[in-house]
DNA sequence: CAATATACCTGGATGC
DNA sequence: TGCATCCAGGTATATT
C-alpha cells in the first residue's frame, strides 16, 4: 500500500496532532510484526515521553521523542496510522496503542503484519543513522537525487530500469504504482535495462518523479483497497493513474491498449504506443 | 557483486 | 453457500 507519498501524508496528518503530547499508556497485541513488537523498549523510553516532532526517511516514519529515542514505524503493505478519540474501541489488526495525555489514541493497524515498529534510544542515535544510511537511498526530493548518481548508479546494472527505480537502497520512497507511473510519463518502457538509460532520460526521470510525488501527496496519496490518512480520510491520486491496474485500457495520451506484464513479481503496467527503449527510434505516426 | 526467488501475512475478488 | 486459487501498496534474506 503506502508508498512515499502515502507516507508522508501520513507524516502530515500526525504533525499538527502528536508534538507535545504525552504517552500515558501503551498497549500491543499478542501478534508479531514483520519484527517482534519490542516491548520491553516501549516500555523503557515511549511510555512516559512526549512526542516532539516527525521525520520521513523514504518509506519509515521516525516519531522523535523528547527524552530523545525514537519510534521508528514502517506501514508495510497494509499499515495505517490513525488519531482517534481512545473511546473508540479497538479494531481487529490493531497491533499498538499509543494513549495520549488529551484523550486521543495513535494507533497502528496492520492486517498483513509487513510493517515494522522499533524503539531506538538517544545511546543508539548513530546505530539508527547507520541502518538508515544503510537501507535508505537518496530522497527524490533532496539534491543527491539528479542524473549523475542515477547514470553512476546503474552502470553496472542490467535489470528493468522499473526495478532500478523500486529499489530503495538506490531512491527512497518509489513503489510499484508510482514507479509504473513514473515510467509512462518519461516515455521509458518499464523493461528497458536500467543501464542503458541516457543521462537526459535519467533527467527527465528525477523530474517526472518529483512531479508526480508532489501530486500525489496534494491529492492525499492513493488509496487502491484500503489506504486511509491518519483522520481516515482516502486518497484521491489513483483517479490520476495513467497506467497501473489499467490494463487493456486505452492509454490516455495515444489510445493503445495498456499492456501488463510481470517483473520481479511485480505487477507492471505500460503504453506499448508511448513507452519505449532509449535505442528505439520513434516511429512516425501518420 | 547483481539478479531473482522466497518468505512473511490477511483478506478481497474470482471461478467452480 | 462453500471452497480453492490468485492477487495486493514492501522488503529482508536466501539462492543462483
Amino acid at each position: 500500500m503506502p508508498e512515499l507519498p502515502e507516507v508522508e501524508v501520513t507524516k502530515l496528518g500526525l504533525e499538527p496532532l502528536l508534538p507535545g503530547r504525552t504517552v500515558k499508556k501503551v498497549s500491543w497485541s499478542s501478534k508479531r510484526l514483520r519484527v517482534p513488537m519490542p516491548r520491553t523498549l516501549l516500555s523503557q523510553y515511549i511510555y512516559g515521553s512526549a512526542f516532539i516532532s516527525i521525520d520521513r526517511r523514504g518509506k519509515f516514519l521516525l516519531l522523535r521523542m523528547v527524552n530523545k529515542s525514537v519510534l521508528v514505524i514502517h506501514l508495510g503493505m497494509t499499515g495505517k496510522l490513525s488519531a482517534v478519540s481512545s473511546d473508540l474501541p479497538p479494531a481487529k489488526h490493531d497491533h499498538l496503542r499509543l494513549l495520549l495525555d488529551n484523550k486521543t489514541e495513535l494507533r497502528f493497524n496492520d492486517s498483513r503484519r509487513f510493517g515494522s515498529i522499533s524503539v531506538w534510544p538517544s545511546d543508539q542515535a548513530s546505530l539508527l543513522e547507520r541502518k538508515l544510511s544503510d537501507t535508505v537511498g537518496v530522497e527524490p526530493f533532496s539534491r543527491k537525487m539528479n542524473a549523475d548518481y542515477l547514470l553512476q548508479s546503474s552502470l553496472s546494472r542490467t535489470q528493468p530500469v522499473k526495478n532500478f527505480l523500486m529499489d530503495g537502497k538506490i531512491v527512497a520512497g518509489i513503489g510499484n504504482i508510482y514507479a509504473n507511473e513514473i515510467l509512462f510519463d518519461v516515455k521509458i518502457h518499464p523493461q528497458a535495462p536500467a543501464n542503458s538509460i541516457t543521462r537526459s532520460g535519467w533527467n527527465k526521470v528525477v523530474a517526472s518523479s518529483r512531479k508526480i510525488l508532489k501530486k500525489a501527496i496534494l491529492a492525499g496519496g492513493s488509496t487502491i483497497s484500503d489506504f486511509l490518512g491518519t483522520s481516515g480520510k482516502p486518497g484521491y491520486f489513483q483517479l490520476q493513474l495513467n497506467v497501473y491496474g489499467r490494463k487493456g485500457k486505452r492509454c490516455t495520451k495515444c489510445k493503445s491498449s495498456i499492456h501488463k506484464i510481470v517483473l520481479a513479481g511485480r505487477a507492471t503496467f505500460y503504453c506499448p504506443g508511448c513507452q519505449l527503449f532509449p535505442d528505439t527510434v520513434p516511429k512516425k505516426q501518420g
